[in-house]
DNA sequence: CACTTATTTCGAAAATAGTCGAAATAGCGT
DNA sequence: ACGCTATTTCGACTATTTTCGAAATAAGTG
């Protein structure tokens, strides 16, 4: 993963309200949840709650499928894996750190 | 970990330079890496720096050391291990999702 | 103490983000 | 086509972020 589409990512979980909007679509699992019921639990203007899940749709951390009226949103698990094994690779969160490759980073 | 705290360790991360900044010093390993020669790598003003670095270590994520006039920065891998450690757990990344929770959302 | 190097704080500008309500659009069901 | 519910787009406002240069501070050294 490049190191910009990674800050995107981040960047959009690093917001209390859209991580626990990630949460929330992350423990409806593979059944997703409608919008509205997103709304209603976080109590937050429809057109407020379309903007963070626009953004999370956008760095690929949520897809969306309509079900007639009514949208249903879901965590990709794939693109967290993507970012959570960056995070562990890139910044080697298990002690085990190379410094040998530090020249690359630049 | 609390929401809040991972939310703030994200978008701390959710920055491209200081992104790239901490994996800088993930590589550096246990020797860290002084103020100054991070500015020289990251090529940025050395006020703009001292901004990014501080958030950083306000959330945590790195840890300052002062040897005579230069300062020593460091990864924290515990802190990156605990974030880590909530994305796996509270965004449960490795596939097994456990839907019958969710009411723990709200 | 004066001087030098390293880093931060201050002040300010431009850009981006977060929020809302009102209006617009999407997709049925009748 | 009309009406209904669900969701998005628009327009606006405030708050925060990002960035810089200049000045201030920190910590030695002669």
């Amino acid at each position: 993963m490049k190191l910009e589409q990674a800050a995107k990512q981040l960047e959009a979980l690093g917001n209390p309200t859209r991580l626990n909007l990630y949460r929330m679509l992350v423990r409806s699992g593979d059944a997703g949840r409608p919008v509205g019921s997103l709304q209603e639990k976080l109590g937050i203007a429809a057109s407020t709650l379309s903007h963070h899940l626009h953004r999370l749709v956008l760095t690929g951390l949520v897809t969306q499928e309509r079900q007639a009226t009514t949208l249903i949103c879901r965590a990709n698990y794939p693109a967290m894996n993507g970012l959570i094994g960056f995070l562990a690779d890139e910044c080697c969160a298990d002690a085990a750190c190379n410094p040998s490759e530090e020249e690359a980073v630049a």
